[in-house]
DNA sequence: TTGACAGGTGTACGCCGTACACCTACCGTA
DNA sequence: TACGGTAGGTGTACGGCGTACACCTGTCAA
C-alpha cells in the first residue's frame, strides 16, 4: 500500500524533467559531480530509467546547454542594433552567471547544439537587418564577440578540437555547416557561404580562422589604443 | 634477462617525463580519453607510478597546463606596446592550436596556475612599462582581451564557479588573490590592490565582474560602430 | 655491512556509463 | 470483455576509471 501511494506520488518522468533535475543538480553540485546514478536517485528513480528520455549523458548535457540558452531573452524591438545585441549579450550573460558550469559544457562539446546555432542566428540576423551590415562585417563581428556571447573561446566549433582516433572509419563529411541546418539557419549560412568563396569545400571550415582572430585581435588593439591615447586614467 | 635489457633501456620516470607524455597523448586522442591508466601503459609502467610523480590527476592536469603556457614565446623587445602585446597574443594561440583541449582543461580548473598568473603578469607588465598604462586601464585592458589572451571566458577565475558542497568546513579565505602571490606577480597584485579599494575584502573578487564586462563589451561595440560607419562592406 | 629511502608494483575498493533482458501498466482494437 | 503492443521503469552485470594502501627492490651514505 505505502508502495501504491508512493507510485501515485511520482510524477513520471519525462524529458523535460530529467534535464531541469540535471541543470539544477549542476548548479548546487557543480558539473563535475553530476552523474546519471546521482540523477536517477535525485529523480527517485533508477540510473537506467534516464536512459529511456536522454540517448547518453553527452545528450544529456546538449540538452542541459539548450536548456539555459532558452533563458536568454529573445531580441527587444529597437531601431537600433546596438542596444539590442547589447542587451541581449547582457542576458546570456546573466543565464550564464546562473550555471556557471554551462561555459565549460559548452566548450567541451565539438558541436554546437541547434540552440546555440539558433542563438547565433539570429544575432547576425539582428546586425544585417537592423544594423544594415555586410555578410563579411557580420561575420567578422561574430568572431570578434564570439567570446562575449556565450563565454568561451573564440574558435567557436571547429573540428580540428577533440582529436579523435576516430580515425578513417567516420563516413560523415567535416560538417562544418551541414547544408540541412542551412535552411533552419539562414544567416548563419549566408555567412558560411560568403565565406567559402576562396577555398574548394562548400561545407568544413571554411573560413580563415587565423585572419578572424586577427581581425577581432587588432579591432580590440586599436579600440584600447584610442583609450589610451584620451589619457584614459580612472574608473 | 630479458626482463634486465628492458629495465636497463627504460629511462626512469620524472614528472616531465609523465607531464610531457600526458600532453603528447592529450594532442593525439583528446584530453577526454586520456586516463592515468593509459598514460601509464604509454610509459611502460603500472598506473600507480604515476603518483611518485604527480599528487592526482588534477595536478597532473594542472602541469600540463603549464607545459602550454611554457611554450608561449617571451615577449620581444619593441619600442612600441602594441606589437609586443599582438605578438605575445599571437604566440599564445599558436600553442593553444597546437594543444586543443588546452583552453578546455584551463577552464575547468577554478584556480589559475602559476604559469598562467605569470604569463597574465608580464602582459600586465608591459602595458604598465612599455605602453604607460594606468593601473585601472591596465585592469580594464586585461578584462576585455582576457578571451584573446588564453582562448577562454571572461569570467578568468572565480569562486562562483565549481560551486562545491565543500561547504562551511572549508578553511581557507575566498583567495581571490592570495598575499604570498603577490611578490612573484606584482603587477596582478597592483590591479588587485587598486580594484579593491571601494571594497572591503582586500583579497576576494574585489573587482565589479559586471563592470568589466561592460566596459569591454562597449569597447568591441564602439569598435564595431565605428567600421559599420565607415562603411566596411568587404573582406 | 646496514639501513633508510626513492621509486616501481599488485591488489582492491567504490564510482562511473551503459548494454541487455525483463517486467508491468496502460490503451486501442476486436 | 479480452488481448496484444508499447512506453516506460527495473535489475543485473561488465569494463573502465581514480586512487588508497601495503609491499618490494635497488641505490647510496654512513
Amino acid at each position: 500500500m505505502a508502495e501504491q501511494v508512493e507510485t501515485l506520488r511520482r510524477t513520471p518522468l519525462s524529458r523535460d524533467r530529467v534535464l531541469h533535475a540535471a541543470v539544477a543538480l549542476a548548479d548546487e553540485a557543480g558539473i563535475e559531480s553530476l552523474s546519471m546514478r546521482k540523477l536517477a536517485q535525485e529523480l527517485g528513480v533508477v540510473p537506467m530509467a534516464l536512459y529511456k528520455h536522454v540517448a547518453n549523458k553527452d545528450e544529456l548535457l546538449d540538452g542541459m546547454i539548450d536548456v539555459v540558452v532558452g533563458e536568454i531573452d529573445p531580441p527587444v524591438s529597437d531601431a537600433d542594433w546596438q542596444p539590442v545585441v547589447r542587451r541581449r549579450i547582457l542576458s546570456a550573460r546573466e543565464a550564464l552567471l546562473r550555471h556557471p558550469w554551462a561555459p565549460i559544457a559548452i566548450e567541451a562539446r565539438n558541436q554546437a547544439t541547434p540552440a546555440i546555432l539558433g542563438y547565433l542566428n539570429s544575432m547576425v540576423g539582428i546586425l544585417r537587418e537592423r544594423g544594415g551590415f555586410s555578410t563579411d562585417l557580420a561575420h567578422h563581428v561574430m568572431h570578434a564577440m564570439g567570446s562575449r556571447m556565450l563565454g568561451f573561446s573564440q574558435e567557436l566549433f571547429d573540428d580540428s578540437r577533440r582529436a579523435g582516433r576516430s580515425g578513417p572509419a567516420d563516413p560523415e563529411p567535416p560538417a562544418g555547416f551541414p547544408p540541412e541546418a542551412a535552411a533552419a539557419f539562414p544567416h548563419l549560412a549566408a555567412i558560411a557561404g560568403a565565406a567559402a568563396h576562396d577555398d574548394a569545400s562548400v561545407v568544413g571550415p571554411g573560413c580563415d580562422d587565423q585572419f578572424e582572430f586577427e581581425f577581432a585581435l587588432d579591432l580590440l588593439l586599436d579600440g584600447v589604443e584610442r583609450l589610451r591615447q584620451q589619457g584614459w586614467t580612472s574608473t
